[in-house]
DNA sequence: CAGTATCCAGACCGATACTG
DNA sequence: CAGTATCGGTCTGGATACTG
């Protein structure tokens, strides 16, 4: 019931539903820019500027990931420069509070 | 506070305890054998019959992972043929808390 | 049965340069 | 400022064959 959808001739597959972990997590920024949002740095001039080792490319990629799975939206302003806005949704703030909990657990002394 | 550990001359690094997420939840086996042992399967070789495309190298790749990080533990019985049981830690049982709201959070209708 | 060694294809990611 | 294109280096995962 966790982590696999079910038996096909007697073995187990992995779960479709999984695959937010596999791609979210998976991803070696995608959490950071995530959390980025998350925190109110919202532009991605700001994101580029705030993370090191981040680049235009990378950052791309991991927020279309971040779209794709719902996490988050994107806003556009028909400006000149042009500037565009990208904000966690209702959806990726429940996602926020799991990975709280799991960076907590992180953190926390193995007993 | 989430994500990260500090600034480091005005930068955001990633945290090292994100880390767990990187390792276990991007390996793309490991949460599948991770979950495995919490379902009573927790022999090498049940667990390379019961998943299908699972080899006993990967396997063994992700074992070491989740033993490396005290989500598991390994049992080895002196017997012959030698008999082998991984089982999930306590630590462990709280990351399998986790994920499964994560799972469900990934079968769940975004709004 | 448990575990390792080797080799190969593909994915990711980072640097750079470029367009709108 | 936002975003894309391209090109390598590197790491992972999968197939196979092998040892204890």
């Amino acid at each position: 019931m966790v982590f696999h959808e079910k038996k096909i001739s007697g073995r187990i597959v992995p779960p479709a539903s999984a695959e937010i972990v596999q791609k979210i997590c998976g991803c070696k920024w995608s959490l950071t820019v995530f959390w980025l949002l998350s925190e109110g740095i919202n532009r991605p001039g700001e994101m580029v500027r705030s993370v090191d080792g981040l680049t235009t490319k990378v950052l791309n990629d991991c927020l279309r990931r971040n779209l794709d799975f719902g996490l988050i939206e994107k806003t556009t302003f028909p400006e000149v420069p042009p500037r565009v806005e990208y904000h966690v949704t209702a959806y990726g703030k429940q996602f926020l509070n799991i990975m709280r909990q799991l960076e907590q657990l992180g953190s926390a002394p193995r007993t």
